[in-house]
DNA sequence: ACATAATACTTCACTAGTGAAGTAAATCAA
DNA sequence: TTGATTTACTTCACTAGTGAAGTATTATGT
């Protein structure tokens, strides 16, 4: 097998870092745009995507564990960005859906994520960015079964 | 300006997917192979890497902030990982450096890095690993100023 | 049919980060 | 040299995740 090179050898870490920098500069556009974070965001992108959707399906779609979703969902719900209704068949889960809020605050949003996809347009080429998106969605399905 | 490729839109929820998902991966394997998770991982790397060296660079180094460094040596120390000394030339500051065990705790994570690596490895080629360093570097180094 | 297993969710204790506000020491400007 | 500002660190209240353990409810195998 051949030796990975010195590039990769910190991937993992390069990774890390710009994700938080960019967590943390996309939280920072959100936040004055609309009353929400950017995992709010992604939960919220979720469920009306998929409403109505129980809080297991949300977790599993963003690989996430089901205790994570609970206080998510209970903040959402405190924001009043989600409506949570039982689910008709099965008495253990519950219905989520975006309220009028919810969609509001997703509308508002969009501007702010425009401003982050700009930032990584002027750094990354489209065609560096097209290849970078399929690598890393090949990866995401992949490390899934492994 | 062109216009973003569909690709390039959902970039950012992209890489903090990959993010997420490969920092449940390798905390995992580090937690087994040594009493030590990515994040501390991170930080013992770049004290090892500047001892004696106060908080406040290292907090720079990994672009986050004061208060995040202080919790997070007061767990290493707890860990008994690192040796916390009053800096000479400075009365504010700490003079950190890596002890003993420290160094023992990184040396038993290289494995478990290797392993993740070698997961980047077989997902993504050298080239395309070597091009997304470069675009990465490039994206964090830019971000900075702006 | 019924025991067993799987699923949906919750709670708890924890790590790991943020930003705001505060203290003490160091630096700068006049 | 002293007053204002910056820097190093801490504390606090918060978001956001993990994994383990527990409660219902649903599904499954014989």
């Amino acid at each position: 097998m051949t030796p990975s090179p010195a590039s990769t050898h910190k991937l993992y870490f390069l990774i890390q870092r710009v994700a938080h920098v960019l967590k943390t500069r996309a939280d920072a556009e959100l936040a004055s745009a609309a009353n929400l974070s950017t995992a709010q965001a992604a939960v919220l992108a979720v469920i009306a995507d998929r409403e109505p959707v129980a809080q297991s399906e949300v977790a599993r779609d963003l690989q996430q564990n089901d205790s994570a979703m609970t206080a998510m969902v209970r903040r959402l719900d405190k924001l009043g960005y989600v409506e949570r209704n039982r689910a008709p068949d099965d008495a253990r889960a519950w219905a989520l859906s975006v309220s009028r809020r919810g969609h509001e605050a997703i509308a508002a949003s969009r501007p702010a994520f425009a401003q982050v996809n700009d930032l990584l347009d002027r750094h990354i080429s489209a065609e560096q960015a097209d290849s970078l998106a399929r690598a890393l969605t090949a990866l995401l399905q992949n490390a899934d079964q492994e």
